[in-house]
DNA sequence: ACTAACATGTTAGTCGCTAACATTTTGGGG
DNA sequence: CCCCAAAATGTTAGCGACTAACATGTTAGT
């Protein structure tokens, strides 16, 4: 069975992901080195890029690209932002609170370092192009404008709210702010 | 007069510029080192880092910021969205050919590397506090988020339209589908 | 036990970027 | 005209992210 190799390396990278954050919380991103999270984590620094290419990346990977997708999928109104905050609202309610506390730490961790703070802004077209193949379903051609601008502006929406909240909200009010942030991009007096 | 300094320094600074957009231009950004580029324009790296912070900054400075500032808080319209498609659209009467030519090579290069890429996002991030500035206009007291939602749904639209039009659109296209893109976040049937 | 694949360490190098210090250039006052 | 101070530049050395080459160890299947 090759699965405890797998096994190992997900452990290894675990160990090597857990004391860089840890480190990055103490001492700030920038005052700590490779080199040093290697040595807490018992390896060297070349098996350090052998599990992250960048040290961005150790702190980076966000997993709710595919929550989106599939809320944001499921839903069945003809207005395309409406689907996008009605979709999100509803992924909301499936996540606890400490998960919540757990993005609103990344976030701040994000926002804390320049290096991190431009690598936010791509995993932001990530999501935006992920958004627009989803507002797009299986129409054939190529995807207009006018829709790759709506998953633009949400996605952009969303990021600013994200920052928003952690930097000054409360932490149990992320969902009511992003429905907010949504809803202003409605016509604005009906 | 030492305004002769001042000159001088902008001449270096120019030349350096000049000097790095042809090699990137011919070689690619990651090919060409910052060495290298102060060899072509006569200088040593540490002088080349006295004119530009990073490698980045030789491409990156946007000088649009200003121009949308001044059309889009000339307008009157009450509402936001329509404000910034109209006040942009009165800005693109102000540029000639030759200017949108040179936007777009300089984003051509900017998407043909990551680490530009990143920055191109960081600037959108400016873009996006004028906006938002320019939206909440005197009005006192900090700014709601609705305006930091919609701030943030318009420069990211443009910055799409903006790549749309770099990779695939006519050279003389883009006012027409900055137009068209801002003009996809109104209700969807009237 | 033998071997082949795989994970890791070592070493040395490149490149972006910074700092300390020496050197040159330039403008102005005696 | 010469000397001085400030500004611009070069030299050198170093740090830190990241890569490549090679050696070593460790495990899996025969």
């Amino acid at each position: 069975m090759s699965d405890w190799r797998a096994d190992k390396r997900a452990r290894t990278r675990a160990r090597i992901q857990e004391s860089a954050l840890d480190l990055f919380a103490r001492y700030g991103y920038d005052q700590v080195t490779v080199e040093r999270i290697a040595a807490a984590a018992g390896v060297s620094h070349t098996t350090f890029f052998r599990y992250f290419p960048t040290k961005e990346d150790v702190v980076l990977r966000d997993d709710y690209d595919p929550l989106i997708a599939r809320y944001v999928s499921a839903r069945t109104e003809q207005d395309p932002v409406e689907r996008v905050r009605l979709g999100i609202a509803e992924a909301f309610t499936h996540l606890d609170a400490a998960a919540l506390a757990a993005a609103r730490d990344r976030t701040r961790l994000m926002l804390s370092a320049p290096s991190l703070r431009a690598r936010v802004w791509e995993n932001q077209v990530a999501t935006q192009r992920l958004l627009e193949e989803v507002l797009h379903g299986s129409t054939p051609g190529p995807i207009p404008l006018a829709t790759r601008a709506i998953a633009a502006a949400c996605t952009a929406v969303l990021t600013t709210t994200v920052t928003a909240w952690a930097e000054d909200g409360p932490t149990e009010a992320l969902p009511s702010m992003v429905d907010e942030a949504l809803a202003a991009l409605r016509p604005p007096t009906p």
